[in-house]
DNA sequence: GTCCAAACGAGAATCATTATCTTTGGCGAG
DNA sequence: CTCGCCAAAGATAATGATTCTCGTTTGGAC
């Protein structure tokens, strides 16, 4: 079940447009991190008159009210991603797909180690790993 | 000490060129994962007939050939990293300064975790953590 | 329904990075 | 040391994701 954009556009005081929810809806229909191309893609295909600027609006605003997560790799343009919560990625050398890894009891072993050892001149906010390597087939 | 670059480079089969020395020369020298804007002005400064697209084509060659790291933020063009050895990276939220971050304990601790703990279809080539927040003042 | 700031559409502009094409020069063979 | 080949450099055009501009439309408070 995922949350319902009109409700949390207007708490932040943002107006419900059909632009916005058709750019969200795209989002989580693709998952798995598209990017803005995919998006625009997908968002004309039902509503060919927004224009790409637009969606590139939209998807700031989004990310700006954390609605919405952008992300880089290391050789590629954007990546955007409907919001969850924090969770680390998958890289894979071979294909450029990203996946989501979520790992209770090894965000609980970060924590704690950062809790005892501290970094010299730094308040760490998040850590997240960027664990590369390639799918299993 | 550093490296020889010379030597490196005809180990790797490939020419040893004045524009090579020059852009990992300004490399090392900036340090903290300059730009290619910022190597191509001290490069320029020194060497003023290299052409931009040179110092791209350089940094492309190093990269492929392991001698320099590709880095990229959030927010922000490629940076690059004249190599060492795998390391993590604190990234200050605030000024966008990126330091490195070495931390041999920890990489135990998490290598140590992932022997125990597989991830499912998925072959761990390498880990990085991706550490935000702020400096101390 | 009216009003107006917020949002949109269309397309130009930006700018880091790549590609192309010609010239140069590193360096191994002789 | 000289030659010749081919990798590499130079100059500049091209690309392409993202941003900006500005005139038009519209969500939603009243």
């Amino acid at each position: 079940m995922h949350v319902d954009l009109k409700t949390l556009l207007k708490e932040k005081g943002l107006k419900v447009t059909p632009q916005r929810l058709a750019v969200y809806e795209a989002i989580v229909a693709l998952h798995n991190h598209p990017t803005a191309e995919q998006i625009i893609s997908v968002v004309t295909k039902k509503h060919p008159s927004i224009s790409v600027g637009t969606v590139y609006k939209v998807l700031d605003a989004l990310v700006e009210n954390k609605l919405v997560k952008k992300v880089k790799t290391e050789r590629d343009v954007m990546r955007y991603d409907a919001i969850l919560d924090s969770h680390h990625h998958l890289y894979c050398t071979e294909t450029d797909r990203i996946e989501d890894y979520h790992d209770e009891s090894l965000d609980q072993l970060i924590v704690n180690y950062f809790k005892r050892k501290k970094i010299r001149n730094f308040n760490v906010h998040d850590i997240k790993l960027q664990i590369t390597g390639t799918f299993k087939r």
